[in-house]
DNA sequence: AATAACTGTGCAATCGTTCCCGAAACGATT
DNA sequence: AATCGTTTCGGGAACGATTGCACAGTTATT
């Protein structure tokens, strides 16, 4: 259907062969000045744009790099995927987005695809449900390279981007207590994740460091990450049946934030004097709501870009790199 | 760096040709169901996936799709962007996202790009500064399959799937007209986008058939579409020096309508007495604003989805496509 | 004048895969 | 015994681009 000139049609054309023409538009040196302008206002004129399945066939790489995060509807994620585009593109690198919508299931269906694409290198922020992480083991073994950003996972020797998770939580935790409350709950995604350890940790240490105790029937895990609404409102019933209810809720991620405002709205507790909130979210919005939110803002697009930024020094290495970063970036706290 | 196993290897190690490999391996009845199995079980064993860019090479198609679209962090595109991604993963196909961020200069690049990348198809929502489409028009008449949805133009004789914007703004203004505003301003992005000029019909409409007239003063343009906030601020102090103040505004987009709830808090008129919003959004969140607001929803997910289904046929047609379809979907009108 | 050095271009292999041919090997038919 | 058909497999070209090498033709050096 779509045919576009190849630099065998300009070498017929032209009565010319194909390494001279390959060889004029690459402006080399063994060409003369007469056959290289024949050759290249002729490739304008017939809008020559080279073959990629080709090159990449040849070069054995791509030139693009796969990015796996949960939703791009996400604020946290979509600016990180920003941040990663600024620098891929200005690189010469086309980036494939896939989502996982929190699913163990679609994470390593998209990775495998991502690799049977052939993709120079991956940049990914794991998912709700991820434990293990053998699939991207295997592939990493293999010599693709990873760079982890957000969600990290241990076992994996490579660089690590993530915010200062337990540091935002301390401070909005802090926050709370600040403002007078006591009994602080904690909702957060799936107890393994990465963030979720850092996270509940910052809680953790906010508390004891005010002499407040850390009450495990506070402490909430919701394994699907908030993709599940049923998931959440069972977690705000289990707290509401509590002889003594929390004050105030922290809470540790930006689709749970949204989702226990919308929670409390149907609960009908949304107003000041009900249930305080904090929480991680990178939404643009939070200002609108009413009553207002305190939250935990990730320098997301930093991160992306500084990921990208690590990934393609592992992609263009000479040689094997064998020492790995771990970038810890700062968050920051708005109090509404 | 990455390698993976390939036919040629399979074909070493088992002492038979790459022919027989690859007919093994795609199930072809002129071989053997010893030869089958051996071959299926060690390209099992080491891995085996086919290179899609030897395939693609081979067979003149990518089996990848591009997406431009002005940003994901808009709730209408990411949901769309899911619709697209249902369809065409399922079907086999690569979806490449893109960034306008409203500009014709990124719009152009990316459009190139994908070109470049040989993408089978291109599924388009123009940008707000597009007026003219020539860069899209010389790919479409050399044979580029594309599909336009949402924000569409007139010249290029293809499938397009849009909302009824001029119902869902005739709904939004009378929704306004029925809460007793008889002033009622609209803002809009960029006045050449298709989705202006139809939003701007039912807005009229709307007026007119409850007896108020168009006031053109209150009728504003934002060229970029609410990417910058300066110029949705400066609208507003247009209309807020008018001798007569609007008492509503029929905002006629997704950014937009965020934005000006963010231009209403910083000039200290969100409150439910001193003015009146509707506005087109997808976001999930709108139930949580005060003053809330009365929304216009797209299916932009189902839109998403029939875009793609039109696009994947008219990439997998068998002759020229000659015929082609206008879809327009309902909106929703959310009354808060 | 003979050789060396340089300039400009073409040939052919390569990347991974598919597919059109051709060709063994074998049994069946005449 | 010669022919035919089947089954099963290999050889090699093709897709588009790059690049080491070879090789004319020209100019410079001795």
């Amino acid at each position: 259907m779509f045919e576009s000139s190849t630099i065998k049609d300009i070498a017929r054309a032209l009565g010319l062969s194909t390494s001279t023409v390959s060889r004029a538009l690459r402006d080399s040196y063994e060409i003369s000045a007469g056959t290289k302008k024949l050759v290249t206002d002729y490739a304008r004129k017939v809008h020559y744009r080279p073959n990629p399945n080709a090159l990449s066939l040849k070069e054995r790489k791509s030139k693009s790099i796969g990015i796996v995060v949960s939703e791009v509807a996400n604020h946290y994620f979509s600016q990180a995927i920003n941040g990663i585009e600024s620098i891929a593109n200005s690189r010469g690198y086309t980036v494939i987005i896939t989502q996982t919508h929190e699913s163990l299931e679609r994470e390593i269906a998209n990775v495998q695809h991502l690799a049977a694409r052939s993709v120079d290198g991956l940049l990914i922020s794991l998912s709700a449900e991820t434990e293990t992480t053998s699939h991207l083991e295997e592939l990493h073994d293999r010599g693709l390279p990873i760079v982890f950003f957000d969600r990290i996972p241990e076992q994996i020797n490579t660089h690590k981007i993530t915010a200062d998770n337990a540091k935002g939580a301390f401070d909005a935790t802090t926050h709370l207590i600040r403002c007078g409350h006591k009994r602080i709950a904690h909702i957060s995604s799936s107890a393994h994740l990465s963030i979720s350890k850092e996270r509940l940790d910052g809680y953790t240490k906010a508390l004891t460091e005010n002499g407040l105790s850390v009450d495990h029937q506070y402490i909430k895990n919701c394994p699907h990450g908030g993709m599940i609404q049923e998931e959440l409102e069972s977690v705000f019933q289990e707290l509401m049946e509590l002889e003594v209810l929390p004050e105030a809720i922290f809470v540790a991620g930006d689709r749970l934030t949204i989702g226990c405002m919308h929670v409390l709205k149907k609960l009908n507790l949304l107003n000041p004097t009900s249930i305080a909130i904090a929480g991680f979210s990178n939404s643009d919005v939070l200002d609108l709501f009413n009553p207002s939110l305190t939250s935990v803002f990730q320098p997301a697009f930093d991160m992306g870009q500084l990921a990208t930024i690590k990934l393609l020094e592992l992609i263009e290495a000479k040689y094997p790199v064998t020492e790995f970063e771990r970038k810890v970036l700062n968050t920051q706290l708005f109090i509404r």
